[in-house]
RNA sequence: GGCGCCGUACCCAAGUGGCUAAGGGAGCAGUCUGCAAAACUGCGAUGCGGCGGUUCGAACCCGCCCGGCGCCUCCA
């Protein structure tokens, strides 16, 4: 039984969607104006995680991602860049899209654009005026809050209280300060569209309400999004939604917390952020392969792995010693289905079939008793570990090949939901240089804020290990190796691994007198 | 000023009224090994920021205090 924290309730409910095994989520995306940072690669993947764990719990879900590609901030980047809005959002929209394929993020089933909307986001304000919940200034459309009684039930703020702590410069026209704009007149050289108000564009929570309730329907199940999120964005949405439709608007509201640097939020504005492709790029440079694309998976897995030991309403500190440990933990996982994936033996004692089983089915409770617990995946994982000691504990030698696959198809299985233990063993790098890192992009921010320069200034000193790609010279070593071995030259022994453990690779013997290796 | 969050071992991090306080990383010791590596075993918070209180019983509830943070302004 699924229950999920509702930020409209402040508690955990249980999870009931409208129609039964069907569920509609939202979440809000990004505006568009900038390379995305972790930040919003941890909301992206809390989320895709969630939908993930419902379609594993046998949920069909319609998952919607919104791109807000209209906005102030656009504009401004756009006469900055001497271009025009449209190019600079589809620049980073794009590079949006790409940076979730990195991650493994998979694209929302339905990813709307504010302005492929701009009829329905019209539609919905002029409800909103026929209702007497918005009125008009000059070419601006308002949304009057004190129509709307319910205001403030999100965000548990009162409507007092948000007036005594406005330091808004507040536009002395609007019937009252917390009034927000549906409809914005454009200036020359904005982006304007027709309206019954005259050219202009819309304010930034009305295209949320008209994309989710278009796509998803006046009621819909789930809506999510970033902390910050909370006040004002789905206030806003939810006073626009529920006072044009008269009906409930979403009725689970998740939101995730922040990543932070040095225990502060990462930001923009505070300028102590990390994008995801200046992750992608120093991680990379970790791997060995000299394929791209199976370096990004890697380093996501490394990412995706640190981002989910923490509960996703919980802050989490970023740091390189973070995504170190992820990686090592992902190493004794790895590890393991190399050695099931390697064992030759094809016999086993039936109790040793009967202990799998019931320890597969044991990781299967504790994962699904975590996830079903608010989405908990630091338990989830802990489910995972458990397995994977038990499994470790076995006589490795007494697997049969049947149990072996059945072990890893019951780590992969679980993994799906995270994205992880989903690269094919081989590929999977084990032996990473450490200590260099510090070389190069800063670990760590110092606490003045001016003084950071986190986007620039990215060296990397420290070459990476020469490549041994051909796995025949590899095998060709350790088999010279094993003669010398065999003839008790430990010294020679010594020298072969000495030499492949300069190129990165490490040597384990097995009881039999042959080896294994692996990078 | 208003609203809210957090403080669990060397580090990360679950747990939020009742078995021995999950799990990971790092460390140390042992088993195994020619030596290693991996794996396994053991060690590691009589205590969960501090002080009081409620309770048969509290990391978990209440109060106060200390420390850190977020939202109220664009923000995942």
């Amino acid at each position: 039984m699924l229950k999920i924290y509702n930020t409209l309730s402040g508690q955990k409910e249980v999870f009931k969607p409208l129609k039964p095994k069907r569920v509609r989520m939202y979440a809000c995306g990004v505006t568009v104006y900038d390379y995305s940072h972790l930040g919003h690669a941890r909301s992206a993947l809390v989320f895709d995680v969630i939908r993930n764990y419902l379609q594993f719990s046998g949920y069909a879900v319609k998952y919607v991602r919104n791109f807000t590609d209209v906005d102030d901030k656009i504009i401004k980047r756009a006469s900055e860049e001497g271009k025009t809005s449209a190019e600079i959002a589809e620049k980073y929209l794009l590079a949006y899209q790409e940076d979730m394929k990195r991650l493994g993020v998979a694209p929302a089933d339905v990813e709307p654009k504010a302005t492929e909307h701009i009829p329905d986001i019209i539609r919905l304000i002029k409800t909103l005026i026929k209702k007497g919940h918005a009125y008009r200034l000059n070419g601006d459309i308002y949304y009057e809050v004190k129509t709307y009684p319910a205001y403030g039930r999100l965000s548990k703020r009162k409507t007092e209280d948000l007036l005594a702590g406005a330091r808004v410069e507040v536009d002395e026209r609007k019937r009252d300060p917390m009034d927000f704009a549906l409809w914005k007149s454009s200036k020359a050289g904005e982006p304007a569209w027709d309206s019954p108000w005259g050219r202009g564009r819309p304010g930034w929570h009305i295209e949320c309400s008209a994309m989710s309730m278009k796509l998803l329907g006046k009621t819909f199940d789930l809506h999510g999004g970033g902390m910050d999120l909370i006040f004002p964005h789905h206030e806003n949405e939810i006073a626009q939604s529920c006072a044009a439709t008269g009906k409930e608007f979403a009725r689970y509201w998740v939101h995730n917390g922040f990543v932070q640097i040095n225990q502060e939020k990462m930001s923009k504005s505070l300028g102590n952020f990390f994008t995801i492709r200046e992750i992608f790029e120093k991680w990379n440079r970790k791997w060995r392969t000299n394929d791209e694309r199976k370096r990004d998976r890697l380093t996501a897995e490394a990412l995706r792995y640190f981002l989910l030991t923490t509960h996703y309403r919980s802050p989490l500190d970023f740091s390189d010693v973070g995504l170190q440990e992820a990686k090592s933990a992902l190493d004794g996982f790895y590890d393991l289905f190399k050695r099931l994936r390697e064992s030759s033996v094809e016999t086993t004692t039936s109790d040793v079939d009967v202990r799998v089983k019931q320890v597969i089915e044991e990781l299967k409770n504790g994962f699904c008793q975590a996830m079903d617990d608010d989405f908990n995946t630091p338990a989830a994982i802990a489910a995972l570990h458990r397995l994977r000691g038990e499994i470790n504990r076995l006589p490795e030698s007494g697997l049969s090949r049947q149990v072996r696959e059945r072990t890893v198809k019951a780590f992969r299985k679980h993994g799906t939901v995270f994205g992880l233990f989903q690269i094919r063993v081989k590929d999977w790098e084990f032996n990473v240089p450490t200590g260099w890192m510090g070389q190069g992009m800063q670990t760590s921010f110092p606490s003045q804020p001016k003084e950071w320069r986190p986007t620039s200034g990215v060296t990397i000193t420290e070459p990476p290990l020469p490549l041994i790609d051909e796995e025949k010279e590899i095998q060709r070593k350790v088999d010279e190796r094993n003669e010398a071995r065999r003839r008790k030259d430990f010294k020679r022994a010594d020298e072969i691994r000495a030499e492949l453990a300069s190129f990165g690779i490490t040597i384990e013997d097995r009881p039999d007198g042959t080896s294994r290796w692996k990078r």
